[in-house]
DNA sequence: AAACTTCTCAACCGCTTGCAT
DNA sequence: TATGCAAGCGGTTGAGAAGTT
């Protein structure tokens, strides 16, 4: 095709329009109706072309459209959206009342892609960079699902529960990722990592069913399942979070003495022999390793202490840090991950491991059968 | 205060799509 | 089926604002 743009015609304006050139647009509009653009600029005496008057309306003088900053809630949708449609703005637009696709495609490129990038995700597949973020600790289980030794899929079971607890895969990719920012913390992972992440997964799972928290929807399978993103290519049994027999038995129990159970979770394991460890708190730690001045540090000796290896920790006495219900009431406000906000301002690379769990909890919010 | 750089966003360009003939 | 037109879309541009040196 390539037909000329119909500006080239001689004698129409380009560029910025002058409020005497909107009042006249509106006016004609509000009378008429929007009807064709191509004959409109001449009905209603303005010396544009159509596309232009079309563009001015839709993108700015339009009645129904909402200025001003995105919200939060805004944010996220787009993120959300964007993450199924690509840069499908007038599609994102549809689902954003009052929002263009010409603003929501600006203020992607202008904000949010430039946080994504900064957190180490990659702003079109969504997925963490992996020229950034060591994932290989994480992957490798994954990859031995192909060619599995009964090691292989133990370890990879384990690692199940994280797809509905993203706070606990942020957690471990930051100890698992760990440089200079945590070098207390960073000798300590390799011993730590699995049972932390298994103590708190049966924690988090028992105050789940505690709260009487629904299973994902039947269409979020099925859904995560098409996408076919690198979560679920590599780790389809994530999928299948709650169907280890060691969140299934707490589960059980939690129905009974939900509280209790949960307090008891993280205690009924052992911890890796030389480690003494009285409880978990998901937030704090996650607050150490961020920002780990000598408090926190401090905190983090008491909460995770080594007999073995206490060069680096503290003293080697363990206390506890707060009580369990306390704990168990903080662990559990920040279920709905994001990338970014509020509930989620650390904006480390180490929220980029959030993102492999991106499919999931995006399907849990949007009825996904609309976009497909 | 001036010069320079970076950021923002309205507007444009060129291509695709859908429809009528 | 081929062609032409109108509308819509996504990528890009550039002027002005805001920030920095």
């Amino acid at each position: 095709m390539g037909r000329a743009p119909c500006c080239e015609k001689s004698g129409l304006k380009k560029g910025p329009w002058t409020p005497e050139e909107d009042e006249k647009l509106i006016a004609y509009i509000k009378k008429h109706g929007q009807g064709n653009w191509r004959t409109l600029p001449k009905n209603a005496g303005l010396a544009r072309c159509g596309k232009s008057c079309r563009l001015r309306w839709t993108n700015y003088l339009r009645p129904d459209i909402k200025r001003g900053r995105f919200s939060f809630e805004e944010e996220e949708t787009i993120i959300q959206l964007h993450s199924i449609l690509g840069n499908k703005w007038s599609a994102i637009a549809a689902r954003l009342p009052g929002r263009t696709d010409n603003e929501i495609k600006n203020y992607w490129n202008t904000h949010i892609r430039k946080r994504l990038l900064r957190m180490g995700i990659d702003p079109v597949t969504h997925a963490p960079r992996l020229d950034l973020l060591d994932l290989s600790a994480l992957l490798k289980p994954a990859a031995a699902a192909y060619y599995p030794t009964q090691a292989d899929l133990d370890t990879l079971r384990a690692l199940e529960p994280l797809a509905n607890y993203p706070d606990l895969l942020r957690l471990a990719s930051t100890l698992l990722s760990s440089g200079p920012a945590a070098p207390a913390i960073g000798d300590h992972q390799n011993q730590l990592l699995p049972w932390i992440l298994q103590a708190q997964m049966a924690q988090q799972a028992a105050v789940a069913m505690a709260q009487q928290v629904a299973p994902p929807p039947p269409q979020a399978e099925h859904f995560m399942q098409q996408q076919g993103g690198a979560t679920c290519q590599i780790m389809p049994d994530l999928v299948h979070a709650n169907s280890n027999p060691t969140v299934q038995q707490q589960l059980a129990a939690a129905q009974h003495q939900p509280q209790d159970m949960a307090a008891a979770a993280c205690h009924s394991m052992q911890p890796p022999s030389g480690y003494e460890v009285d409880s978990l708190d998901v937030p704090a730690l996650m607050q150490m390793v961020q920002q780990p001045d000598a408090s926190n540090l401090q905190q983090w000796s008491s909460t995770v202490t080594s007999s073995s290896n206490n060069n680096n920790v503290g003293s080697g006495v363990s206390t506890p840090s707060s009580s369990p219900v306390a704990r168990l009431n903080h662990s559990t406000t920040s279920t709905a991950t994001t990338y970014g906000g509020a509930g989620a301002s650390a904006s480390t690379s180490n929220d980029a491991a959030a993102a492999a769990l991106f499919y999931m909890q995006l399907s849990e919010l949007l009825d996904v059968s609309d976009y497909m």
